[in-house]
DNA sequence: AATGAATGAGAGTTCATTCAT
DNA sequence: TATGAATGAACTCTCATTCAT
């Protein structure tokens, strides 16, 4: 196991040159998937010649990885800003769905990226999955703990809403509305306001905290609705 | 629009020789992705020469394509077989769940396979996730014309339970109990108890009828919604 | 050198075989080439199964050889028949190149085999042109011993001949009118009359014998030199 | 009308290491004939890579090419170069002749690669013969304008002329003296003198203008019109 | 006599990576 | 820091030939 070495630039210049191959590499690899982005095509997208890519990365799945994470630092970022606004639950929920979906369309590289990285590097596919899922463990323990939620286990229930997420974004986002034909590249769009509200409305029943009246005056013991 | 200009095999030997090759074809996909499923590797494990290959197959992507179709019609088999016992729709989405996972279990290349389509046969892709969910989406609607389930649409809540479905594959099958190191290529562990039981839940909690008596002041006594 | 069998067909039906074989060769190598001829596209064209064809030849470079042996027995036939009838010399050189041509027209196989058997089989180059030379040659010693033609070396002509035959065949009858696309595979179009003409009379004043009179003092009246 | 995409070298070892490769290519092309030229034979005899060839060419097919044009391009320029010096038609005519034939001698390529160019690039072997008709029609349209040779078709003798030239390169240069057994690769033995002789007088009896006294009464004596 | 499945060497080509400049 | 020429292992695929049936 060599260690992946990381070589930082020191002149502006090559921090520059360092950014133009990541993100060339973000829209090549979103664009042929790992196994056809080739660094060619890589860094001729970004206008350096291929020697200069090992200066500042030790190989294909070094920029890989660090894409990955680089994403992933970016989502969730963008979940956390987006619900940052909002007052209750629900409201912060909904937030951080859309903004979620947004960041899906404007960089499907995040997808198409993720899905591949299976084989590609098992270890940053798990950390990208983790650390969303964290995010929302962390929510949903907060919740429940207000009494917004019922009784549900967090861990569980954060790994159904990713699994959620990801495939209503494949199927609407990515995918556009026709399911016959994918969207080009440069399209945003996103999911459709009633798919949405579906969407939102099955997470909220799911969620919702038992009434309090169903045990008020004809407590059904033991009814446990899970 | 190519036609496949292999002939189908005539003789028992061609059969058997053909079915190796799928067979091997399988584990090796599922073991190291599309790109790195060398037909040498195919081959050798199926005990034929290089070339035998292409008797049967066009190229690497047509036995990809093949593959994914043949192991999309045996988890729908699997599943249909699995809740065809079931007598109430709880009973029947908990079998279909059960038989979902446990043929993951059994075939992880189903997992693999499809995840890496994405880029490798975008159709193929979509043929498979269309294929379960219309299996779905018409049992959500037999549910909802018999008042099983409340006023959700079938297409939008089909697309969210196959996101569940495969994330929690993924999280609790594929990867094992410890989501440090995934489980070896034989092990056949399915979803813990618990985690099955608390995605049954969320799943019944989104998908119950409202209760008639929600709005009414005579609570209805013993109805149940589910 | 391993000898190259021969593999004679006992019964009619082996018969039919073997020829359905050599006709189907004819056509593919004349529309592939050498190289591109493989066995399988013979055999299909013939009807017959891949092993089948080794059953009546040793390998594809023996088809080829026994192919180019035929057609080289079938030209020659062609042009002498073609030149039987003929009363004097030049109206035999006539009616021969005429054959030459009219079968290229039907045999493009002839002229692309030939160029190619260059790298393929020397041997059956070298015979090839040197059994049409020595008809040429015979025909030329004879016409210099009746006095028909000037005193030329009946070699160095006959290969010149030959040169003139292929090259103008080539030309337009294989290339066709236009030199810029070669005429379909059916076509049998011959060398248009005013080439035809043209050579023979190139042909005709270099081979002519020397007029008698143009350096005696006695004009032997009546001498035609051609 | 698929350009392509290599770029040309720009340092002084790129060009280098592309002739080096050109060389090496029309050695093996000559020695083997194009279906059995590998890429493998061609890097080892130019001293590089296989991975090398393609920084340079994009195909077997493109050197292929280029390599016909190169020596149709040297051939022609030495024709002209030969004959440059000559003061009369028939002195330019034979220096002409001679410097193919040298050529020939020192380039077997020329030859065999553009015998076998009929089923590799027809576009390649037409323009080779086509370019150097046009020369001899340049050369015998200012014949005949100047009186030097009879009334003939420019066109067509210009073909007859190549076709001569091909078929008398190949039986005496390329065969060497006895037909039985090619000279080896190194041979630069050229057109025997008697051959040479005969074939010129041939050519020239065939162009020679017709004597203007011929169907005069006072014949101009010493007029040779070989 | 005929089949057609099987072979395996060898083809052309790509590409991550190295290195001299 | 940047270049771009060079590498060579590995890949997919073809095909003349063999052989059991």
């Amino acid at each position: 196991m060599t260690e992946s070495v990381r070589k930082p630039p020191t002149t502006k210049r090559g921090t520059a040159t360092r950014k133009a191959i990541i993100d060339a590499a973000e829209h090549v690899f979103a664009e042929h998937g790992y196994a056809d982005a080739s660094i060619v095509r890589i860094t001729e997208r970004a206008g350096v010649a291929q020697g200069t890519f090992y200066l500042y990365f030790d190989s294909k799945l070094t920029v890989f990885e660090e894409l990955v994470e680089d994403l992933n630092r970016r989502v969730r970022h963008a979940m956390t800003e987006g619900s940052s606004g909002a007052t209750t639950r629900l409201e912060g929920e909904r937030a951080g769905f859309r903004a979620f979906f947004a960041f899906t369309a404007e960089h499907p590289a995040l997808y198409r990226v993720v899905r591949e990285a299976e084989f590609v590097s098992p270890r940053a596919l798990k950390l990208h999955y983790t650390r969303i899922v964290e995010g929302y463990v962390a929510n949903l323990e907060r919740a429940r703990a207000a009494g917004d939620v019922g009784d549900i286990d967090p861990e569980v229930v954060a790994w159904v809403l990713m699994g959620i997420g990801e495939m209503v974004g494949m199927r609407w986002v990515l995918w556009g509305d026709e399911p016959g034909h994918a969207p080009g590249p440069g399209s945003t769009a996103t999911v459709p306001d009633h798919v949405f509200e579906q969407v939102m409305a099955f997470i909220e029943r799911a969620l919702a905290a038992p009434r309090p009246d169903t045990s008020s005056d004809h407590p059904s013991p033991g009814a446990d609705q899970r």
